[in-house]
DNA sequence: TTGACGACATACCTTTCGGTATGTATCATC
DNA sequence: GATGATACATACCGAAAGGTATGTCGTCAA
């Protein structure tokens, strides 16, 4: 038998796990709940709209990320591993379920960005969404910074948003190609750049795919695992 | 009186408009009829579903942006000056048509990132206006490394597509939060690490707007008209 | 003069949407 | 055992969606 908290956490991850292949206009709230195993009157009872979930399955899916990001941002890990994790981290979020690729980009930014002006509450969380995430691409950039990684003396902040963007807008041109390949090489180049890391930190073999298990790209030929996820 | 071509025409400006401000699915068929001031039957006698409407005002909007584009990288201007005038182009392009700084990013790029697996042609059409951009992007690189701005040898394709990736989660994030002076600074200094622009060529005074005449940024307190379009 | 046709206008269709009203089963508390 | 709260389930609602069927009106060749 499930509890109440169950029948919650299931519709917000059911909603994210839709929301994230099709997009908030065009994912019903029937659907959701036929997805959830769950009725209308459940999810009435839960959520006071559709909006209400859908800012609820934001702050539940940053929760997750959030942990994962925390630890890689620890101060255990040099700044270049910290690099090198978050890589890896966004690629693997592009995986479904079932562990097959599939490139769909930040759910709640994609909606934020595409919601017609009158939705208020969905804008605003992903505004909230896209702020959480510069946050920690800022730290990152501030860490690569002191620990002499980079190239030249930039500003943190604007670099944070520089790397915020330009991974959403990879991810959402890999959504439209679905080509993993060429959104790892991609991924990496254009982070390198941004970041004007030194050369000599750049991991060998740009088509490492950030250690995905079933990524197709030819990484695993040219680089190995450990180098590839930049463990040591 | 207005011709069948005018008719079809309005149809499919303003399902840009009406698109770009709000997106693919919450924009209906009923308001584009409205807003364009015809009736439900003369818009299925022009097209025959909201998808190939869509498609048609893809088409016709790239063959606006075309012929700007092949304007700006004609070969009369030097490689820095297509760089300048397609940042301007670029910033331009976010202003509604009453002169007001509005940004909506790319309508149909957004518009394919979104659009739920099922909307195959919807899909597709915005791909193929990536396409274009990415091509476009790819040739300004070429031309940059060619007439020696660029500090280090790349790959114009892929740097085509880090270009055209940027912008377009820029203008996305630029959406979300509406900052068109954040939008301005973070628009050139992404573009210059992304191709590794040498130094002499950044714009002098990164606040640039690219001459948006209603722009409130503080481009017009640091740098001239004459330089902010490198007219020059 | 007529008849075909293009270019619409009007009315209407079905489906689906987000949301609500109300009923019910379970459980702790008094 | 009565009571009230929680956690749902079922049935339903009005609005709006995309799309269709059919009527009208002007034009133009025959």
């Amino acid at each position: 038998m499930s509890t109440p908290i169950d029948t919650r956490q299931k519709l917000m991850q059911t909603a994210t796990d839709l929301i994230w292949e099709s997009n908030y206009d065009n994912v019903g709230i029937a659907e959701i709940c036929k997805q959830a195993g769950v009725t209308k009157g459940a999810f009435y009872h839960h959520f006071e709209s559709k909006a209400d979930l859908f800012v609820s399955a934001c702050a539940n899916d940053w929760e997750h990320v959030r942990v994962s990001m925390d630890e890689v941002l620890s101060p255990r890990h040099t700044a270049i591993q910290q690099l090198e994790k978050i890589i890896g981290l966004m690629l693997q979020r592009q995986k479904s379920s079932d562990g097959e690729v599939h490139i769909c980009g930040c759910p709640f930014f994609t909606a934020g960005a595409q919601a017609g002006c009158e939705e208020v509450e969905v804008r605003s969380a992903a505004r909230g969404m896209s702020d959480n995430g510069i946050l920690y691409h800022t730290a990152l950039a501030r860490n690569l910074q002191a620990e002499g990684y980079l190239k030249r003396v930039i500003d943190p902040a604007q670099t944070g948003r520089l790397l915020f963007q330009f991974v959403q807008g990879l991810l959402m041109h890999g959504r439209v190609c679905q080509d993993f390949g060429l959104l790892c090489q991609d991924l990496r180049e254009g982070i390198y750049r941004l970041l004007d890391l030194k050369e000599e930190y750049r991991v060998a073999g740009k088509t490492c795919c950030g250690g995905v298990a079933s990524c197709s790209c030819s990484c695993k030929q040219t680089v190995s695992s450990k180098e590839c996820c930049a463990e040591a």
